[in-house]
DNA sequence: CGGAATCCCTACAGATACTG
DNA sequence: CAGTATCTGTAGGGATTCCG
């Protein structure tokens, strides 16, 4: 289970400005930030797992752990039967959602030019 | 060479709002950022070797060209005898950069909670 | 000086099957 | 319902060597 016991040894000897880096590592898992944007609300597991589409059970387990262990989403165990378990963002998690808000307006604005600048790059090189 | 053609054409049939996850994905790899950083101002490419500590010749070449391709870096040869490259941010880029602030201070603010959480459900777990 | 080519290892992630 | 267990593929990244 390589994403379970993730927490690099290495990172905590890196150079001085990591933190940005710390987290970009955190976020930037195939399903990390669907996942975050989807628990804005209280959401079940199921509930998860047909809105992500194409999520298998394994990686919304995984990715779910490893926010709920970084304080980012907060879980919930309801003992009924049959189980019942909600996720829902913390408010850090909902914090760090927003930070993101610029840089979701620069993708936003700068994906077309930065497909432009790929099919210039293709033909720059094909010559 | 994996990461040169990494055009994913499944990243095109993807949903809707995945302009984020795209940048994402490309700001997410391990040097990414910090070559950003280190080219705010024209960068030889040997300068940044030696600048970015623990980095390979492989992946600083690899890393400015996905870079460069993206339009995110510009790319200068000066054909002199030996050989001299630069390697300076693009206007893009640079609003890349600054688009991540809110995100870097994030970071700076809850490293430390984020460290906290993990402890904590280290604890939890052991129970 | 500024790369390109090659070999290799590991972590992310998918598919499938089983369980309290 | 909400997971866990196992097997496997693949692409990112490191180390090393060679070249214009």
């Amino acid at each position: 289970m390589s994403l379970r016991d993730a927490a690099p040894l290495t990172r905590l000897v890196r150079d001085e400005a990591a933190p940005l880096e710390e987290i970009l590592d955190r976020v930037s898992g195939k399903w990390t930030m669907r996942i975050l944007s989807a628990v804005r609300g209280p959401r079940r597991f199921t509930e998860l797992e047909r809105s992500l589409d194409g999520i298998s059970r394994r990686m919304l387990t995984l990715t779910l752990r490893n926010l709920e262990r970084d304080g980012l989403v907060v879980r919930t165990v309801y003992p009924t039967v049959p189980p019942k378990v909600e996720y829902v963002l913390s408010p850090m998690g909902c914090e760090l959602l927003d930070s993101l808000a610029p840089l979701t307006a620069w993708a936003e604005h700068n994906l077309a030019s930065l497909e432009a600048a790929r099919s210039a790059y293709r033909v720059r090189v094909a010559a």
